[in-house]
DNA sequence: CTAATTCGACTACATTCGTAATCGAACAAG
DNA sequence: CTTGTTCGATTACGAATGTAGTCGAATTAG
């Protein structure tokens, strides 16, 4: 179903799931100031997420108006999930052992994951 | 330095990092369980991974050894950092509420990932 | 009503990737 | 030695991607 939406066509999704729904003009001008795309780009862009099913196109009179059609949580599921499989034989603890180990967890995101750790278990 | 390992690269440097050093025909032939990649495909891999300084090649008759020259710590800990900066702004605690609110953290996971914070702050 | 502008659609093109065939050199078998 | 085999190197090629130009239709300005 949902194809696999590629890192540019990921940045241009960011902006929709933040304000939607948007015209391309719209996107692009929001997008202006962390990329340098041109306006054709970002139509580009548009087009391929329309194609991949990633996108909603409601016309608004000559122009279109642009929603994403897939959750952020869920992309964003998918891609941890790729990630977890990948790396870390689909199991998420020795995930957690490597941000143990190797990213750099301060005190308090310890603490934040504690809190939620006990959340999950109440 | 060292350039991005594309997904199919990955799967060889996991083969190297499992054990090192391999010809390409030992390379192929424990990759032969898992993926259906002729010799070809397998040595071409093995070249742009060369190419990209992710391997060496020592020179064993007329054959070559391969081997990793990043640890796959440091390649794990590159990609888990994109991930992080890509999807939650960097930050640590926003993957892992992730994780605990769409992952399906079983009981297992859970305490397995407390007494690995437990340990962290002893 | 005609000209300039604004859109989306279509086309373009270099690069990377996945996948593989072929070629030429070295080596082993006879 | 000659020939078949084994390697790595080179070449190939389609799909996806990043990036962008062009074209034709619709719209608005004059």
């Amino acid at each position: 179903m949902t194809e696999r939406i590629s890192d540019a066509e990921h940045v241009v999704m960011e902006v929709l799931w933040n304000d939607a729904p948007l015209t391309a003009n719209v996107v692009a001008e929001r997008l202006s100031t962390s990329q340098s795309w041109t306006l054709p780009t970002v139509k580009t862009l548009l087009s391929r997420l329309l194609t991949k099913g990633a996108l909603s196109a409601e016309a608004d009179g000559r122009r279109f108006l642009y929603r994403p059609l897939i959750a952020r949580e869920d992309y964003v599921s998918g891609d941890v999930k790729r990630l977890v499989d990948r790396l870390f034989g689909g199991k998420l603890s020795p995930l957690v052992a490597h941000l143990a180990e190797n990213e750099a967890l301060t005190a308090q995101d310890i603490s934040e994951i504690e809190a939620l750790l006990k959340e999950l278990k109440s």
